[in-house]
Formats: structure tokens, C-alpha cells, sequence
DNA sequence: TTGTAGGCGTTATCAA
DNA sequence: TTGATAACGCCTACAA
């Protein structure tokens, strides 16, 4: 109402041209909420009405302001999506289906990376509860106590991915590293090595996966299974983690299970700059099963995880949940494939 | 007012527990507004008061309302980010600076991929602007006419990166396309390549890179310079079209221009399997140089520009036309840097 | 230091 | 088919 007497001509500091459903309404010669209708169900509103509504809405160039009603429908159309990275790989690749399959239904994602610290992790839930998100999608299940807590209460739903567990917040997709890193061993032990190395980088999922290899080969052989083991996962890591354990750890062949693709890659550099053939000399596995695992020369045997379709039954677990339903189920195990190459 | 005499004691539809400062400033024995003042300036409340109110959320476990807060300041503290494609490391590792320098400013990222319609990216920018983003940032800076009209009248900060323009809509991080293309043509000729050629896949920008070296190359050493081009770059689409120059288009020899470094790769491998000696036989010059550039044999000489840069003056531009000021500069050209490796 | 009043721009609920 | 009215939960004056 206060717009016409509005005495301030000049510089109109805010929102220079908000134009709002009400102006949107007095030009069409209606009042704001056939304006809301016309928008949100057409087939509420007369045909003529609806013309002169799009008529004005084109000639203002109104753009509906979601934050109002998100507030006053208490439904925010937007997914919140948190991972440790969102230039590793492994992470983007499953962000992507995860966001077209909500982008089609009309929500949007509101993305931030958490780093590998629980702590950070709960200030970024709480950062994202804020925005009234109406799902939201975690990576791992090993979260600080608050952020479960806060999870909990705020009612939202909540897929948790890449790693699986029994007692998830609410919903889960995901796989178990634990056997991802025993199906290595099972592998290395019916191809026929005898002894066998880790190298590790990364996160607590890595650590997992070299460990339940280690524990698994090293039972069956009788032998100790050493892992050399770094921050930071980069081809230079993997070239260095191999000298060591050849230089330092007295590690003299057999097979080497490592953490992700891009640490074989190093292995492999390394194996061949000391004239080391594999896998005659060395076996390498990885995992990931990225795009370089089929191009390195020899191609690389490593886990695949079908994250593509990871990402989207997770998006479709929630949007289950969020049509008021349970999804069919609330664990959902996406598994993992040892593809075997030339390196083992 | 009306919690008392809910007289709806189960299953309250929705939002069971939607806290509010009201109620948050019932228990503390305080206005609302107080509330929201312990929140944002807490040197404005008495420290018994901030004493009580904050045992009060704590309680309660109470998480302010974002979306009212920016519907009542018209400051929605979110930054849209608008990619072509979140898996494209190119554009993720810009996105990641970019996120978490904003990150520290208290914005969160609002993401969305674009493909490489402008008609989709439209789309994508009315959607984001409906949710009132205090800054926007685009890839590239040709859009769709409407999206410039809609974004102009927004009246909202946008920087467009990941190339240059004379006419930005607002400001621009970039570089030329077309001087790294003539870049890798100056170097080709300096290095005493008689004859070239290029391959090329992906957006448009590829395009014009690869363009600019043609034109360049083929000026300045009177012949022809055939350009392969496919749409997905690939491994296997850099092997595709490195056979497709020598099988079909009478390449034999010389400098292979890649538009980026994976098509790059996949040349190296084709080279390798046609047992042509690099750079001997043929010369492979990349773009981007990712991480791979440095790990493949030989080296793969390529263009490197600074994506973390780049990302982190993206956020400081836009922060800077935040705070109310004009940045020092519309126009920042990140510039980029041919590394020379073994390749070429 | 604290409180009251009046929006912010929608959607939901009735009533016409 | 359309409209009036009351939320939605917070912030910005202004007043006490």
C-alpha cells in the first residue's frame, strides 16, 4: 500500500526494483493472491486473468521471492549437500545425478565442503539447518555427537552416503570399505601372491578399507602385511610411499593394495623409474576405478563403486522420504566390483 | 502466542519442534527481539541476559530461522555459483577457493550446473535469482540475452569467470582462449615445428582456443592446419582423434594442439600404441595443465592458469561490490603460463 | 539495556 | 474464479 506515497524519488536505497506480486497483481488489475495462483496452479485462474497476470510478470520482469515462500510454506525446495571435497573425484561424481535427479523436481542445491573434520562438519550442519533445507545429504556415518543430535531434532531428512552403517540417522546408501579392502585380499590370495603392502592416504574410509585388507591377507599368509601411510593422496605420495616401503620397510615384491587410483598411479611411476616390472616384480590394486585406471599402461586392477548411481538413489531416498512416505528401505548397499586389469 | 492452547497434542504436523526466538526469549524471560540481539551483537545484551538466553538455546537446541532473517534484512547471505559442470576439475577447483573464501565471510554457496545451453543457464539464473543470492557467479560470458536483462535488473553483483570480455555484465575474472591458443602457436613456431595440428572437444571456449592456434599457426607457417573435433574429451576421444588426423586427414607429423590435457593424454597413448616416438614423431601440447600433465610419459607440455586464483579473486571482486564499494577493477585478466615439458 | 510496532513477500484458510 | 486476512520468523526503526 505504502508505495505510491513513498516521498523518497531519488536512490531508492533497497531493492531498487522489487517488484513484488502485489505490483505484479495491480497492473493485471488483481489483487496478489490470484497472482500467487496463477503462478502455482494456472488452472485456478481464468484464462483472460492469466494473461494480463503473464503480461505484466513479462513486462516487470517479477521474479517470484522464494525465500518469502519458503517461509510461509515451510518448505524451502532446497537440498543440502555436504561433502569433505568437491575436487576429489569421487565426491563430485556423485554430487552430479544427486543433483540433476532433485534439479527435477525443482530443487536446488545448497553445496559446501566440510574438509575431514567432525567439528567443521557440525558447524556446516548447523549453517545449513539454518536455511531450513528440506533434506540433506552427509557423507560418511561418523559424525561429531551434535550433529546427530542437531540432525535428529531438526526433523529433516537425512541420507548419509558413501560408507555404510547399522544405525544410520536416517537413511543410508552406501558400501562397507571394511569388504571393498577384504575383496582385495580375497583376490590377491586366489591370484597366488604371497606376500603383499599397503599404501594409505586420505581419509578415515582409507584408512579402513588398507586396514581390513592388512588384517585379512595377513591372517590367510601368515605374513605381516606393512602399510605405508600419508596425508595427502597426490601421484607424488604414491611414488614416495612405494620408496618406502621398499627402502625402509623392507618390502621386496608381491602385491600392493592402495588407498585410491591416483596413489597406484604413483606406485606404478615409481615401480617403473627402478626398472620394476609389473606386475612381474609388483602387483598394484587400487580404488576408485578412475578414468586413468583403464589408461595407464599396464591398466590398473582396482574396486569400481558406481557412484553415479550412488548419487541418484540417494536423491531418490529422499525425495521418498520427503513425499511423506518410507523409502522401501532405509539401508541401501550399492556394493563394489573388483575390476581386474593387467597391474595384478 | 498461540503454543499454550494447541489443543493438538499428537503428531503436530509440521515442524514439531520449530523453535523460534519467541520462544526461545519466553524462557529466558525476554522479548524476541533481545534474542535477536544476543544473536547478532552480543556486547547489546547484558551478560546475564546473554547468560540466560544462552542456556535457553541450548535447551531448546534452538536454530535461527535464515530464510526470515533474509526476508526481513533482504540480505539472504547465499552466493550462487552457476558451472557448466562440477565434475570438470577445471571448474571444481576454481568453485573450491571461490566457496571458501566466501565461506569465511559467512555466505553459503548455492550450486547449480549449467551444461552449455545458454537457454538451460537462463533457466538456472531465474531459478537462483528467486532465492534473492546477494552476488552471483557465471562461467564464460556469453549467455542468453535474457539472461543478461534478467540479471542487470536484479541489481545483484556478478562476476563472470574462466574468460574475458570488454562488456562484462559486472566484473570478470578470466583470461583470453584465444591468446593461450595463439600462445601455444608462438611457442610451436619458436620451437621449429613446420607443421601442426589440432584436436579438439568440448565447450566453446575449446573452440576458441584451438581456432586461435589454427588461425596463428597456419598464418605464420603457410599451411594447412586440420582441427579434429568431437563432443566428450575423453581418453578415448583423444585416441579417436589422433587416428582420425593420421587415418583421414593426412596428418604426418608435427605438433598435435590438444584442448585439454585429457584429450592430450588419450594422444600420447594412441602415439604410444602406433609406436610413434613423442616428440619425435609427434609433438602434444595440452591445456590445464592438471595433475596428470606432470605424471604422464613424456611430460605433457601444456598451458597452466591459476584455477585457485582465479576462484579466490572471483569472491574477493564480488565481496568488494558487497561491501559497497567499486572493486579496484572491473577487469582481471588472471593471465596463463605455457609449461614446457617433454611432450612438445 | 530492553521492548513495541511495523514490515519483508509469500502461502494457507476461509469466505464471497 | 477471486479476495480478505492471518500467519511464517525474523530485522529495523523508534521509544522507553
Amino acid at each position: 500500500m505504502s508505495q505510491s506515497d513513498d516521498p523518497t524519488p531519488i536512490s531508492r536505497k533497497r531493492n531498487p526494483r522489487g517488484v513484488t506480486m502485489e505490483a505484479v497483481g495491480r497492473m493485471a488489475g488483481v489483487s496478489q493472491v490470484t497472482v500467487s495462483r496463477a503462478l502455482s496452479d494456472p488452472s485456478k485462474v481464468s484464462p483472460e486473468t492469466m494473461a494480463r497476470i503473464r503480461e505484466a510478470i513479462a513486462v516487470t520482469g517479477f521474479v517470484p521471492n522464494a525465500l518469502a515462500g519458503a517461509l510461509a510454506s515451510r518448505k524451502s525446495m532446497m537440498v543440502s549437500a555436504l561433502v569433505p571435497s568437491i575436487t576429489n573425484i569421487v565426491y563430485a561424481s556423485m554430487l552430479a545425478p544427486f543433483s540433476e535427479e532433485l534439479k527435477s523436481r525443482g530443487y536446488q542445491i545448497l553445496l559446501s565442503e566440510t574438509g575431514f573434520d567432525p567439528e567443521e562438519e557440525a558447524a556446516t550442519v548447523e549453517a545449513h539447518l539454518s536455511r531450513r533445507p528440506d533434506a540433506i545429504l552427509l557423507t560418511g556415518v561418523h559424525h561429531a555427537p551434535r550433529t546427530r543430535r542437531m540432525l535428529l531434532g531438526a526433523d529433516v531428512p537425512v541420507v548419509e552416503v558413501w560408507d555404510m552403517t547399522e544405525t544410520p540417522i536416517d537413511l543410508c546408501v552406501g558400501f562397507s570399505h571394511a569388504a571393498s579392502g577384504r575383496a582385495v585380499a580375497d583376490f590377491a590370495r586366489e591370484a597366488g601372491y604371497r606376500r603383499a603392502a599397503g599404501i594409505c592416504a586420505g581419509d578415515e574410509r582409507a584408512q579402513r578399507r588398507l586396514a581390513a585388507f592388512a588384517e585379512s591377507f595377513g591372517q590367510s599368509s601368515g605374513t605381516e602385511v606393512p602399510v605405508a601411510r600419508t596425508t595427502r593422496g597426490n601421484l607424488a605420495a604414491g611414488r614416495a610411499l612405494l620408496a618406502e616401503l621398499i627402502d625402509e620397510r623392507g618390502f621386496t615384491g608381491g602385491l600392493v593394495a592402495c588407498s585410491s587410483d591416483v596413489l597406484a598411479q604413483g606406485v606404478l611411476i615409481e615401480a617403473a623409474a627402478r626398472g620394476l616390472s609389473v606386475p612381474g616384480d609388483l602387483a598394484v590394486v587400487g580404488f576408485g576405478d578412475q578414468e586413468l585406471a583403464a589408461a595407464v599402461e599396464p591398466g590398473l586392477t582396482t574396486i569400481r563403486v558406481n557412484r553415479e548411481a550412488l548419487g541418484r538413489a540417494a536423491a531418490q531416498a529422499l525425495l521418498a522420504r520427503i513425499d511423506g512416505g518410507n523409502p522401501s528401505q532405509d539401508l541401501i548397499d550399492v556394493g563394489f566390483t573388483l575390476i581386474r586389469r593387467a597391474s595384478a
